[in-house]
RNA sequence: GGGGUCGUAGUUCAGUUUGGUUAGAACGCCGGCCUGUCACGCCGGAGGUCGCGAGUUCGAGUCUCGUCGGCCCCGCCA
């Protein structure tokens, strides 16, 4: 009975894993190895229960084994150790109704030590009680906790679940390149520097979407592709800088196509994932219906308070500041929050603060008690006036309204804010649901802070047929086969129907402000292959591990991601980024003008 | 680029408002006892560059300035 073993010998071949055996196994000799999570000494009999990441079992030693108890009770949490014993049923008033496997222990006969660990810096326990910076230094440890096991098992099995889905359905996966050319617009891109030609860089890929177009050119009509996308933008707790897509294709298709196979997509995967029957087909929204009822173009739809516009109601009041407002062709909008008729002062500030933080000048609160309103303006308001107020909001019998006046956007944004403020503070959102939907039609093109135009989406989405004459003329109003996929406040994916002739991607580049010569040397090859029998084709991306996360109940995507970021995009494990030997950087071409390179 | 918040034993925190004796608690760790524990229990012990650097002061964990780092958010993310 060794004190360590530094190779790992076949004698110790694990029979089960720890959280296999149950009852039915008693009186089976069986050998296990895994990781110490607790030692319990009790004199002459020590208990430890063995974790791996199937689960615990209690394994115990008593005195009569001097030599291996003695070993025991040198074990410490995190040792990983290897034994052979015996299943035996524990008495009945010793049975742990907690645990998978406690209705069994192993009696321990031989053990050996396959490695020691140093006291871990943070309890490596279900509930971890350390902060995010220790836990991703030491990410290994992190991982080693059941919730982290459990999500990178969801992640997996949803990644299976898609693909099963997809090769069913006759869907080709295809990898594309990581290195690939920089194209213009967009997010920022990662580089990667080429040693065969000075001077010269790769981008790193922020969506395979060139490539995915160029496969429906090559005739691949159904293509998927479980992709990593990289872009060099500030992170948030839904945003890394590498994140992981369900890229999907299709040739000879209408949205319908698209929307169709994304929602039985989804309903095949929530239904095997977390067994959630999800109610085809899911309700479509446009973006301005969006914008108007909900303030975002993704809403949450777990719960009400939608938007109401008021703004008739104030052209002829003696509230002046409203009256100035609709009279400059601003609005007038609220929400009626029926739950707030009670709120005291300090809750009504708090959510201006909200209103005020998204851009909004003020809120007025209007408390609506019988049918009769109160607060700053009720004397500004003929009895004309404020049943019409009422009658815009449904007003039952009572409530409060919030009501935010300005500008049209400025006034969508902040009561779309106030909204999900609202939906949040108030835990509105109900249980675990999910509320699909998709918004479209979004615009084509928006105005630039230069006052040019410059892709909502990105530049290869399809117009409208019936705004196909005004590209030119009024790029603004130009609406494109353009959508994406909401669940519960959050964009789980976005895609379009493209453009696949060469005139007409020409058109849009146009209006953006590529010529046909940028346009030749930026996306040459696309519009080349457009020119070579290029079929009709669109399609979708969807992102994997927000998907994971809404699945897992979590808060943010680094707890689905084995190995994340910070939010300053670093690495606290390894240390990445770091610098690079000056050699190195010789080798690249490349000359460092900021900040000291010590390595090398 | 901007706003907010946090940083004190290995860990999670208290102490900072109002500067003042030897910086505390719980868990963990180390030693001892304990035959049915499973949040084991009991006794004892060790453990601190109060993130870092300046400054103010007789005196700074506490006040000021700077700086580093984690998280949340705005901008950004076709």
């Amino acid at each position: 009975m060794g004190e360590l073993s530094y190779v790992f010998g076949k004698e110790w071949i694990r029979t089960h894993r720890c959280g296999e055996l149950n009852g039915r196994d008693t009186g089976a000799g069986v050998v296990l190895a895994g990781w110490v999570k607790k030692v319990r000494e009790l004199g002459f009999l020590t208990f430890i229960d063995l974790w791996d990441r199937t689960g615990l079992v209690q394994i115990v030693v008593d005195e009569k084994q001097a030599e291996l108890h003695r070993l025991f009770r040198s074990l410490r949490s995190e040792d990983v150790i290897a034994c052979t014993g015996t299943v035996r049923k524990r008495p009945s008033d010793m049975i742990n109704p907690d645990m998978k496997t406690g209705e069994i222990e192993v009696e321990v006969e031989r053990a050996v030590v396959l490695n020691r660990s140093e006291v871990p810096p943070f309890t490596v326990t279900t509930d971890v009680q350390a902060n995010e910076d220790l836990r991703l230094r030491y990410r290994y440890l992190d991982l080693r906790r059941d919730p982290l096991q459990r999500n990178l098992e969801l992640r997996h099995n949803l990644a299976f679940s898609v693909r099963k889905f997809l090769f069913d359905e006759g869907y080709l996966e295809i990898e594309t390149p990581m290195l690939v050319r920089r194209t213009p617009e967009g997010a920022r891109d990662y580089l990667v520097p080429s040693r065969l030609q000075p001077g010269k860089f790769y981008a790193l890929p922020q969506s395979p979407q060139l490539y995915k177009q160029t496969l429906m050119v090559a005739g691949f009509d159904r293509y998927f592709q479980i992709a990593r996308c990289l872009r060099d933008e500030d992170l948030r707790s839904d945003r890394q800088p590498e994140h992981t897509q369900i890229d999907i294709e299709m040739s000879f298709i209408t949205e319908e196509e698209i929307f169709d196979v994304t929602e039985r997509l989804m309903r095949a995967i929530f239904q095997e994932i977390v067994g959630e029957e999800l109610q085809l087909p899911f309700p479509r929204m446009t973006f301005p219906e969006a914008m108007g009822r909900f303030g975002t173009d993704k809403p949450d739809l777990r719960f009400g308070l939608e938007i109401r516009d008021c703004s008739k109601t104030f052209f002829d009041s003696e509230f002046r500041l409203f009256r100035s407002i609709v009279e400059a062709d601003g609005t007038v909008r609220g929400i009626l929050l029926e739950e707030g008729v009670a709120f005291s002062r300090r809750q009504i500030g708090e959510l201006e603060e909200v209103v005020k933080a998204a851009g909004a000048g003020g809120l007025a609160a209007v408390k609506v008690e019988g049918g009769a309103i109160s607060g700053p303006f009720s004397k500004y308001l003929s009895g004309e006036g404020t049943r019409e107020l009422l009658s815009a909001f449904d007003v039952k019998d009572r409530g409060l309204l919030l009501l935010v006046g300005g500008e049209e956007p400025v006034v969508s944004k902040a009561l779309g804010e106030l909204r999900n403020y609202l939906g949040r503070r108030y835990r509105l959102e109900g249980g675990r649901r999910y509320n699909f939907l998709w918004v479209n039609r979004f615009p084509l093109f928006v105005q630039s802070d230069e006052g040019g135009w410059e892709p909502a989406h990105h530049i290869f989405s399809m117009p409208l047929e019936e705004d196909l004459g005004r590209v030119e003329e009024d790029p603004g109003s130009v609406r494109g086969y353009l959508y994406d996929l909401v669940c519960n406040g959050i964009e789980l994916g976005s895609g379009s129907i493209r453009i696949h002739h060469r005139e007409l991607q020409e058109r849009i580049f146009s209006v953006i402000g590529i010529d046909k010569a940028q346009a030749e040397r930026k996306f040459g090859f696309l519009l080349e292959a457009f020119q070579y029998g290029a079929p009709p084709h669109g399609g979708i991306a969807l992102g994997l591990d927000r998907i994971a996360m809404i699945m897992g109940g979590g808060a943010s995507i680094r707890d689905y991601i084995a190995f994340p970021k910070t939010q300053r995009a670093t690495s606290l494990m390894e240390g990445a980024p770091s610098e690079v030997e000056s050699g190195l950087l010789d080798e690249l071409h490349i000359r460092v003008t900021k900040g000291k390179n010590k390595e090398g």
